[in-house]
DNA sequence: AACTATTATGACGAAGCGTCACAAATGACG
DNA sequence: CGTCATTTGTGACGCTTCGTCATAATAGTT
């Protein structure tokens, strides 16, 4: 089967990336420390909110699981939330880092596009925290509270991958293998793809054990989903 | 065009329906007193979200903007995020009701679904506290925080809010306007189809204004998704 | 009226966030 | 080296919020 295929595929970016380069931004001289100091930080929160929730993740705890003090700490991020908006960051780039690789997968672009949709529920799954972050993080509450640099950085991370998007859509039109009606345009395509993959994601990954959603765990309902759609969009 | 009366349709609901009934549990004689505070602390709280936001709803402001005591809120509601439960239960039945509407629809099994999803948007849209209510309140730290009773009450809701849906779809079935093949059950029909609805709303109306959501802002995006799905699915 | 059972109150302890006056380190320069 | 200036680190502190509990008020019963 072509899933298993691309599972692998993707799978090879583990090896080939480490989780360290997750939250890298800055190469400057003399202050790599302060980078690498952050990079430190927000490896320690991760594990934090990984072991004890969402909820129970405070400074006080960052703090005393860190060397160092909460000033410290306050000078690299300015809330809490924006501890939150860092993380944030770093599952986008490890989501990009997946959809480069669903990018160049040797195939149709039908089953390029679902390599990517593979991709996007593969480092929600090898990453749950951080996909939870990128969920949490859109709520007015934390945008309110995050620097206004690190909100800029996150819009460039989202704009790259909605480019990387547009790019496999674009070569399908290209080639025929897909025709999109005038009135509704390419973006709609690429919403309508999101959403389904978003909304499986989040669905499934919800503690909550109602009877639609239960029912369906353990059976491959994501593909079944996506296909549809791409039948319904006449993507050959 | 035929969505339009699907709003109308619904929207009656609205008049016939007072808000006030939202959160209403129990009926029992004396101590209907008591439903009654319930209801008002809930009606207190809901304002105090929309207006200051999420983050910013106190268990103290709710003491303040309410003429009773902590320790009387506090007989209600084990904690805050009981509070925010109990207007999960409310978000649900807010959106059965539309359901409900939506399910008598008059017109083709296909048009009936349509008129499920447009009942699921309209909902989200009519109380967006709500629905954000439905999305936070999965998480683990809510429920782990909510009290067991008001936990059984919600999963019921939840339990009628899909028998409901599989209603629709069985009709569908058995008028053969819907084939279903046999490795994907109904209820992975009725899991896509939840999906791709859920995953549009969540979407749009995140806050965040990434250039692929932005795009599509004031389009008719979320039909567009629907249909795509049902013309995959060959429904007629 | 007297007594009991239920319900309401708000002061309080615990815990978290973010700040700021001060301490330490770094580095520049003689 | 020693001195001064600038940058960086520290953690005690003030403020807010949660949830509790001893006490007060109320309702009900005899």
């Amino acid at each position: 089967m072509k899933v298993k295929n691309m599972f692998k595929f993707l799978c090879k970016i583990d090896e080939s990336q480490t989780d360290g380069c997750l939250f890298q931004r800055a190469y400057t001289p003399k202050q790599q420390a302060i980078a690498d100091r952050e990079h430190e930080l927000l490896h320690i929160a991760k594990s934090i909110v990984e072991q004890e929730g969402f909820n129970n993740f405070t400074m006080d705890k960052l703090t005393a699981a860190s060397p160092y003090s909460k000033g410290t700490i306050y000078n690299h991020f300015s809330s809490k939330e924006d501890v939150i908006t860092a993380l944030c960051s770093a599952a986008l780039r490890h989501e990009i880092s997946f959809f480069r690789r669903a990018q160049k997968f040797n195939g149709t672009s039908r089953e390029r596009v679902i390599a990517l949709h593979v991709a996007y529920v593969m480092s929600a799954k090898v990453e749950p925290v951080l996909f939870n972050c990128l969920m949490t993080a859109k709520t007015p509450w934390v945008i309110g509270k995050s620097s206004a640099e690190r909100l800029k950085l996150q819009a460039d991370l989202e704009q790259q991958c909605s480019e990387l998007i547009d790019e496999v859509l674009h070569g399908a039109l290209a080639t025929g293998e897909l025709k999109i009606s005038s009135s509704s345009g390419l973006d709609c395509v690429a919403f309508a793809n999101w959403a389904v993959s978003y909304g499986s994601i989040a669905l499934l990954s919800s503690t909550i054990d109602c009877h639609s959603i239960a029912r369906v765990r353990d059976r491959n309902v994501f593909l079944f989903g996506i296909n549809c759609l791409l039948d319904g969009l006449n993507w050959q």
